[in-house]
DNA sequence: GTTCTATACGAACATCGTTCTATCAGACGA
DNA sequence: TCGTCTGATAGAACGATGTTCGTATAGAAC
């Protein structure tokens, strides 16, 4: 498969590499590199510095090849993009592939960690992110989605999982504690239940909804109400 | 109307002040500041040396107030939250009265440059967040809208928001020119159109429609969806 | 073998968040 | 009124960061 063209404000150096003892640097080795740190100790730990000491080399060698820090992100996100997979058109269960499409990219989330804070701030235009752009846009048009709603549908569903993956990986970070899942959940209730309840009735009332949240559950529920709503309206104009 | 509890992991200075020839440094005048600097300069050029300049005094000062830059961000956050509104419930109205409070939601980030890129990495729980979260709930339940799902709908309400208001004040930074809008939509369209047809079809068949993004009519699609299928399922139990 | 160009890197710069320590102003007990 | 204590303000410095500058190298081209 032929690469598309890069955009213009992404250097592209060219491939054949020079060596001296170690083996050469490449902007995939760099960035493999950096996503390897960011899986592990997270987005704060990613440094310049860090990326080279594990390169065996100083930061300054990195510039020629990404660029900038910026750079590096946006060539780190575009790498994990392209391990999204849309299937081919099925114009039968578009709404179910739809859904699909919604589960794998919050997985993919999830599998890289802090990759979704990367994302903010970034229009994702490289070759993996227009590849990933065409085939969704292919199962909406196939699907009959008129044109206009299927350009809004797709830049909607990707905001959508963005905003609720974004504050799924977000820890409710209390004093030093870090809890996780469950605990964290608990730590919510009883903080509301502490509440002057003259003040804050219904947060109160409902605090132990806040113990047990089923994220599952609750992005199912997401991804049903767009789909379907989605949907209706595409059968209506 | 009385304070509820501060969060634990809040430090909370007694109020009363002391001076010297210039006016006292308060833990609200420093945040004022700062939102004023985050407002003008965005959150890359925030730091503790600018906001203690524009007080005349050292970075060392602030510490005792906000206890770090992560404190102070907290209290931005909460500082801007507590310029939402939440009306009082209206049962008969109370999709209208959400959908309106989406609309209030999303003003109020593009209101405040970059707020939404700080409250990304944190769970609102100062005073004013815990104030806004106890007046939606109030409409939800008032509306007839199982506890459960109320919960999880003002969830995913805001969720919602926050993914649209994130690539929306994503300014799509080309290079060097930083084009807003319009302006922004074309380049996007004309680089799209520059793809080779054969690998991108679909994408380059709906380019005109990246030309002209109705940002406010994207918005309304998205909470008609997503206040139709919650006012849907809560009528179904 | 000389020149050229792509790559690598050491050193340094400016800036950042934060801490340590000393100092000062006023409140309070004597 | 004096001394003491506490809340509050800073100066200086530390370590870490992103980035640039200048220079050194290695292979390709002539």
């Amino acid at each position: 498969m032929a690469e598309p063209p890069p955009p213009p404000w992404q250097r592209h150096p060219s491939e054949r590499g020079r060596r001296r003892g170690r083996e050469p640097i490449t902007q995939e080795l760099i960035v493999e590199t950096a996503l390897r740190l960011l899986d592990r100790d997270g987005l704060d730990a990613l440094s310049m510095r860090r990326v080279a000491d594990e390169l065996d080399t100083g930061p300054a060698s990195l510039y020629w090849h990404v660029g900038s820090k910026d750079g590096l992100l946006d060539l780190i996100l575009d790498r994990v993009i392209g391990e999204s997979d849309v299937p081919d058109p099925d114009p039968e269960h578009w709404e179910e592939q739809l859904k699909d499409v919604a589960r794998a990219a919050r997985a993919l989330i999830l599998r890289h960690r802090d990759i979704v804070r990367i994302s903010i701030g970034r229009i994702p235009m490289g070759p993996n992110a227009l590849r990933l752009q065409e085939r969704l846009l292919a199962v909406l048009r196939a699907g009959g989605v008129p044109d206009e709603l299927a350009v809004t549908g797709q830049h909607l569903l990707y905001a959508i999982v963005n905003g609720f993956t974004l504050d799924e990986t977000t820890e409710l970070g209390v004093g030093d504690a870090t809890p996780v899942d469950q605990e964290a959940g608990d730590l919510a209730r009883d903080y509301i239940k502490s509440l002057p309840a003259d003040q804050f009735p219904n947060l109160v009332a409902v605090a132990d909804q806040f113990a047990f949240v089923d994220a599952d559950a609750r992005f199912e529920l997401l991804i049903d109400l767009y789909v379907d709503g989605l949907a209706q309206r595409a059968r209506a104009g």
